[in-house]
DNA sequence: ACGGTTGATTTGAACGATCAAATGGATAGG
DNA sequence: CCTATCCATTTGATCGTTCAAATCAACCGT
């Protein structure tokens, strides 16, 4: 009885115009234009759309308007998922219904040049754009992309290139802030850091944050430490900087790998993270969710948000915003800096 | 000089065919039939195109040949994201393109009813199948694309239906008498099991080759216990089951949260992972990679692979395998498997 | 009753590709 | 020399949609 949708009986526009007596463009306009259709035929042409179940066809819009309504993002098979890049990507394929499009996520092939994934994407017209995830210093994709003339936007700045604002970022300074004051307000005496080598833009952004949170509440800034991005050199690390902590004291860290060593050199030495030392990570992983660490969260969904707009605009021809976006994360408390 | 490809200035198969002085349609074959041209017009041809930059649109061929070449994956923001979803969401985005198509993820609005994902993506033919991800007992998915009669595969079995058999797995099974061997092999006496409570399929089949492999080596099997997929129930209780081994025993989990239960209850007792007891985790997580833990790693790339073959297949409209694929998966060996 | 205006609806064309059938030329066979 | 066969290439039509222009009908004022 009802129509089964097996692909070859596809519902098309022809067949809504059929049935509902009207010619195939009343029909598009009843979609697209309903006030340019007189009332009752609208409510006998909707009719029809409901009864038949039918939907336009993507690929024919796509021809027709030249648009493939996509939006391309690059994902990496290189170990870490940095574990910013899948919340966004799963934001932004939710984001994009609103948008009116969809995400295609493609792999850049090993062994293949850098660019080529986004030229083949480009090349057939695949995608619209793209949104581009951690940008670094001498990137080539921003300048290889604008040279062609292809429309992007980027989550993480474009470094090199200070008149690109098409770009969302999160405020490391600001988020670094919030944890330290909330530190404070938790009652602890001095807030230590625990950073990543200085030069990298991300990290020291997010350590002047903390420096400058502590100047203002009256040099409460306890020392500061250097590792890796990895969990045996902060935890050594960690250790090491314990050594100049009392009780009382917190540390402010620039990942949750980071804190997440904070809390395992506390746990040896038989402490206690919140009760002893007040530990806070960066980025809001479920790493420090599992292990309840209090954590300045990423807005995924608001830079996924952000990301669209700036992609949508740029294909409606919008002259670029006059700045980048700088959103402010959110610190998410846990245990660790309960007292 | 170089052709600017701005969009306005698309080149279509019309400019190919013009610039090498022949039809539309000997361009196209020239493409996708080399052997019906003559060989020095198809080198014409070629030179043209290359000069050019020739891409055919995909919106125009999907449009002809009624196919999307897209396969669509619904990605839930439901906290856990699994560790496995997102690897093998990135396997599936990059294997794609070998198959000459594109994986389209779709969030599930939340709010609207499960299915209106799965149905607004076909409705339009913004894809032509679906790759289910954490198929489940009573999943309603697979009932409905059934009945709609919209090709798809599953990563997970379809408990409810033993018929299906487009459906990749991991033997988790084979994978724990692998980690059980492994443990012998290091010399570790006795190996205990800290799984998830009975009732769960993957559960109770990873517990079940822990138990075979330990009777096949004779009677090694030391206790087992059950703990929820959270660090401090699987911590808490790793404790207790500590409680019942001796240094040089060892602990098979179910997953790698459930490691590191066992991992941080080691710790805690001044017990090293590795040289005290052994420990091995499932999933190959990058939180075991973090910590060292020897885990059973799911085979991200060949699960891809298998279902894109499966879903090529399907559209291709071959006749279903005569069985699932179970994948074994691989153990990953580190520090808390080395005594 | 007739040109003029407005508004609803229809027809023609195009988006870019490919399948199917038609065309043109060269060669072989009667 | 004329037709049959074969190969390379071209033309026509189509996929489903939407823009632009054409058609049609109703209504208005004079």
């Amino acid at each position: 009885m009802t129509p089964q949708p097996g692909d070859a009986d596809r519902v098309t526009i022809h067949d809504v115009a059929r049935a509902a007596g009207v010619s195939r463009q009343t029909v598009s306009n009843a979609v697209n234009n309903p006030e340019r259709v007189r009332p009752d035929t609208l409510e006998r042409v909707r009719a029809a759309i409901d009864e038949l179940g039918y939907r336009a066809s993507s690929s024919a819009q796509s021809l027709r308007s030249r648009r493939a309504g996509a939006v391309g993002i690059e994902l990496h098979t290189l170990g870490a998922h940095n574990a910013t890049t899948a919340p966004v990507l799963t934001a932004l394929s939710i984001g994009a219904a609103r948008h009116g499009c969809h995400i295609v996520p493609f792999g850049s092939q090993s062994g293949h040049p850098m660019l080529e994934g986004y030229r083949s994407m480009w090349a057939g017209r695949l995608v619209d754009a793209f949104v581009l995830a951690e940008t670094h210093h001498g990137d080539p994709r921003p300048p290889w992309l604008e040279e062609q003339g292809i429309p992007y936007a980027t989550f993480g700045r474009v470094w090199d290139d200070p008149t690109f604002t098409r770009w969302v970022d999160v405020d490391g300074g600001a988020g670094t802030e919030d944890a330290v004051r909330h530190c404070r307000d938790q009652g602890y005496e001095r807030v230590a850091f625990l950073g990543w080598p200085a030069g990298s833009v991300v990290g020291d952004d997010r350590r002047s944050g903390w420096a400058r949170a502590c100047a203002d509440a009256g040099g409460v800034a306890g020392p500061a430490a250097v590792a890796e991005q990895d969990l045996d050199d902060a935890t050594a690390t960690a250790t090491a900087l314990l050594e100049h902590l009392s009780p009382g004291d917190a540390v402010v860290c620039a990942s949750d790998v980071l804190a997440l060593g904070v809390h395992h050199a506390l746990v040896r030495r038989g402490l206690e993270p919140g009760r002893d030392v007040g530990v806070v990570g960066f980025d809001g992983s479920e790493t420090a969710t599992m292990h309840h660490l209090t954590s300045v969260a990423q807005p995924f969904e608001a830079i996924a948000e952000t990301c669209l707009d700036l992609v949508s605009a740029a294909l409606e021809g919008s002259p670029p915003p006059e700045h980048g976006s700088l959103l402010r994360p959110t610190l998410t408390t846990a245990r660790s800096t309960r007292a």
